[in-house]
RNA sequence: GGCCCCUUAGCUCAACUGGAUAGAGCAGCUGACUUCUAAUCAGCAGGUUGAGGGUUCGAGUCCUUCAGGGGUCGCCA
C-alpha cells in the first residue's frame, strides 16, 4: 500500500473528470503528475504539482488549473482540506483515518510491508565484489560487497528477480603470480630459505596454502621446472583462495547465488563467439590505435590490434580486444561473460566496481549496448575509496609492504552489522570515512546505535506494557483501535511511515540503497521525538496504565515504526536490536 | 592533454532525479534526568550550494565555460 500512488491516483481521476466537463483541454499527458511530501510540513501532508506541470500544454494559468482542482479534490472523503499555495502548488490535507491506515497496513503487512511490484519479476543480475582470487578481500571489497548485496535485497524487495553473481577473474597472469607465490611458500614449508622477488605476493595467508600443497603432493614439485606445477598449483591456489573468499563474504553476511569463472570462458569458444557476434555487426576490425593524446609514453609504438568499435556505442575510442601478440586483452573475456548474462535472458544488468575501474564503464557499457542491440540496459555503479581512522588518526593501507587492512580485520573489531551499515550511510560515489572508534560509540553521532537504539526502545516498551498487564502481542496490536491515534505528533510518526513504500522505490529506481539507511535514521529520530514527548505530556506515553485499548493503539504505533525499521535493516542486511547493553 | 566522479553551514553529510523559505548530525550556546532505558529530547545560532553564463513558471539538481580535489588512459587485471 503505497498512500502516495493512491492518493496521485485521485488526482489523476479529478484531472480526467475536468476534461469530461471541458474544464481542462483533452490529450494532456499525466506522466509528469507527482503526489509528494511537501518539504515543508506546515504545507499540508502531500502536495502536487499537477497545475504547474499541464498549464503549458494546457495553455491555462496554473492557479487557475489549480482552484478547480482543489475544489473537486476536496470533495473526495480522504482529503479534509485542499488549497493552492504559491505559484500552483495544490496542497492536500488528509483525513487521520489514512493515517491510522498506514499503521494498520504495517502491522499487517510486517516484513512487507512497502514491498513493491515495481519490478514486474524482471530477471536483473546484480555483479558484484568479483575481486581477484589472489588474496582476502580488503577493505575496498567489503564496501563494494555490502553495496552490492544491499542493492541485490533492494531490487529484490521492489519485485524485481535477482541473481547475485561473482566473477573470478581466474584466467588471467596475476593468478600465474599467486602460484608462484605459492610454490615459494610451498619450498618454505619444506624448510626451504626463499626470498620474495618483485611480481610475487609476499602476504602470510599464503603460508597455510603452501603447507596444504605440501600435504597434497608431498615432495614432487621440489626442484621441477615450471611447466611441471604451473598449472595444478594454478587451480590449487585459486580454489584455496576462493575458499578464503566466500568464508569473508559470509562473515559479513554476503551469499552469492552464482561464481562465474573467467577460465571457463578460454578454450571452450566462447570469446570467440562473442566476438564473432560483434564481427558479423561490423564492429570489429583490425587497425592502429591513435597514442593517448597529450601524454605520450615514451615506449609508444604503433601496433596492430584487432579491435572493437565501440565508439559506435558512446566510447570515446575504440578498445582492443586483441593485444599485439594475438592474445585476448581482458576486456575481451569480460565481453564473452557480459554476452552470457544477456544470452541468460536478463533484462537488466548491474556491475558493481571500484572507483579504479572508472574507466572502463564506457567499453563494458557499449558491449552490452551492441550485443544486445540496445535491449538490455547496463547500470555500473561504481563504489568509492573508504578512508580509514582510528583515535581520529587516518591509516593508510599497502599493499605491498602487506599491511592491507583485511574486511576480516574490520568485521571482527565492529562486527557485520556495523559494519554494513556505516558503509550504507553514504552514497556509493562519495567517499566513505570509516572510524573504528566512531563506528562502536553509543551516541546520536552514529547512525547504526540512533537506529538500533529507536528498534530497541520500541521491544523494550512492548516488554513494559506486558509486565503492565496489556497485551502487545502482534496479532492484538494490529486489532487495536486505532482511531484513538489523533494526536499530531503521532500522525507526524505515521506520515513518516506512510513514506516508506514510496522511497522504498525511489531506492530502487536509482540503485541507491543508501536513502534506506537514512530514512531509517529519519524515522528513529521521530519515534525518539514521540517518546520523549511523554516526559512532558503523560498522555502520550505509550503506556497508559489502566486503559489497556488505548495503550493498544499508541503502542501499535510504536510497532510499526519497529516493523518498518526491522525490514529496512533486513534490505541492508543488518540484524535489528532487541535491546541495547 | 582526453574521459569519469566529486565540490552544499566551522566539520561529516542529506536534499524524494526540476519544486515552495536548501535540511540533519557533530562542534558552539540555552534548557530538560528518583524516566514507558537522558545511550535521549526541546530550542538558538550557523549558507552567494566552488565561480561565471545559459535553459524555464521554477535550478544544488539540466546545458556550457572556468577553478580546485580524486580516479583512469594500448600489449595489467
Amino acid at each position: 500500500m503505497n498512500l502516495f500512488s493512491e492518493i496521485r491516483v485521485a488526482v489523476i481521476d479529478a484531472l480526467t473528470a475536468m476534461q469530461a466537463e471541458g474544464k481542462l483541454p483533452e490529450g494532456l499527458d499525466f506522466k509528469n503528475v507527482a503526489v509528494e511530501p511537501p518539504r515543508d510540513a506546515l504545507h499540508g501532508d502531500m502536495a502536487t504539482n499537477a497545475a504547474m506541470v499541464l498549464a503549458k500544454p494546457a495553455k491555462m494559468k496554473p492557479r487557475d488549473i489549480a482552484e478547480v482542482l482543489a475544489v473537486r479534490l476536496a470533495e473526495d472523503a480522504r482529503v479534509d482540506v485542499a488549497e493552492v499555495a504559491g505559484p500552483g502548488f495544490l496542497n492536500l490535507r488528509l483525513a487521520p483515518v489514512l493515517w491510522q491506515g498506514v499503521v494498520k497496513a504495517a502491522l499487517d503487512g510486517g516484513q512487507d510491508f512497502g514491498r513493491s511490484t515495481m519490478g514486474g519479476n524482471k530477471k536483473v543480475n546484480v555483479e558484484y565484489v568479483s575481486a581477484n582470487p589472489t588474496g582476502p578481500l580488503h577493505v575496498g571489497h567489503t564496501r563494494g560487497a555490502v553495496f552490492g548485496d544491499a542493492l541485490a535485497s533492494l531490487l529484490d524487495f521492489v519485485g524485481f528477480d535477482v541473481t547475485r553473481e561473482y566473477y573470478i577473474n581466474d584466467g588471467g597472469g596475476q593468478v600465474d603470480v599467486l602460484a608462484r607465490s605459492v610454490y615459494l611458500r610451498y619450498l618454505e614449508a619444506h624448510g626451504q630459505e626463499v626470498a620474495f622477488p618483485d611480481g610475487t605476493y609476499p602476504g602470510d595467508y599464503l603460508i597455510e596454502t603452501g603447507k596444504a600443497l605440501k600435504e597434497k603432493v608431498g615432495t614432487a614439485y621440489i626442484d621441477q621446472p615450471e611447466d611441471v606445477w604451473l598449472q595444478d598449483v594454478r587451480l590449487f591456489a585459486t580454489d584455496a583462495m576462493m575458499e578464503l573468499i566466500r568464508a569473508d563474504l559470509k562473515s559479513l553476511g554476503v551469499v552469492m547465488d552464482k561464481f562465474y569463472s573467467e577460465k571457463s570462458l578460454y578454450g571452450t569458444g566462447r570469446i570467440e563467439a562473442a566476438i564473432a557476434e560483434l564481427d558479423a555487426k561490423g564492429l570489429i576490425y583490425e587497425g592502429v590505435l591513435e597514442p593517448p593524446k597529450g601524454k605520450k609514453p615514451e615506449d609508444w609504438e604503433p601496433r596492430e590490434q584487432t579491435l572493437f568499435k565501440s565508439t559506435e556505442h558512446g566510447d570515446d575510442v575504440d578498445r582492443p580486444v586483441k593485444k599485439s601478440d594475438g592474445a585476448w586483452t581482458y576486456f575481451a573475456p569480460d565481453i564473452a561473460y557480459h554476452y552470457d548474462k544477456v544470452d541468460r535472458g536478463f533484462d537488466m544488468l548491474i556491475d558493481v566496481f571500484g572507483a579504479d575501474h572508472g574507466g572502463y564503464v564506457k567499453r563494458m557499457k557499449a558491449a552490452v549496448s551492441a550485443l544486445s542491440d540496445g535491449k538490455v540496459p547496463l547500470d555500473i555503479k561504481l563504489t568509492q575509496l573508504v578512508k580509514l581512522f582510528k583515535n581520529g588518526e587516518p591509516f593508510k593501507m599497502s599493499k605491498r609492504a602487506g599491511t592491507f587492512v583485511t574486511l576480516r580485520d574490520v568485521v571482527d573489531q565492529v562486527g557485520p552489522d556495523v559494519t554494513r551499515f556505516v558503509m550504507l550511510t553514504r552514497k556509493n560515489d562519495a567517499p566513505l570515512d570509516f572510524d573504528f572508534d566512531k563506528v562502536l560509540e553509543q551516541s546520536k553521532d552514529n547512525p547504526v546505535f540512533y537506529v538500533q537504539y529507536a528498534h530497541a526502545r520500541v521491544c523494550s516498551v512492548i516488554r513494559n506494557a506486558e509486565s503492565a498487564g496489556i497485551t502487545a502481542d502482534d496479532a492484538t496490536l494490529a486489532a487495536a483501535d486505532l482511531s484513538k491515534l489523533d494526536h499530531a505528533a503521532e500522525i507526524a510518526v505515521a506520515r513518516k511511515l506512510a513514506e516508506w513504500p514510496r522511497l522504498v522505490e525511489i531506492a530502487g529506481r536509482t540503485n541507491e540503497p543508501h536513502r534506506i539507511a537514512f530514512f531509517l535514521y529519519e524515522l528513529a529520530g521521530e519515534l525518539h521525538a514521540l517518546y520523549y514527548k511523554g516526559n512532558e505530556d503523560t498522555s502520550l506515553r505509550f503506556v497508559q496504565e489502566g486503559d489497556a485499548d488505548t495503550s493498544q493503539a499508541k503502542i501499535a504505533l510504536a510497532r510499526a515504526v519497529a516493523v518498518v525499521i526491522s525490514a529496512g535493516l533486513g534490505i541492508l542486511g543488518v540484524t535489528p536490536a532487541q535491546e541495547m547493553r
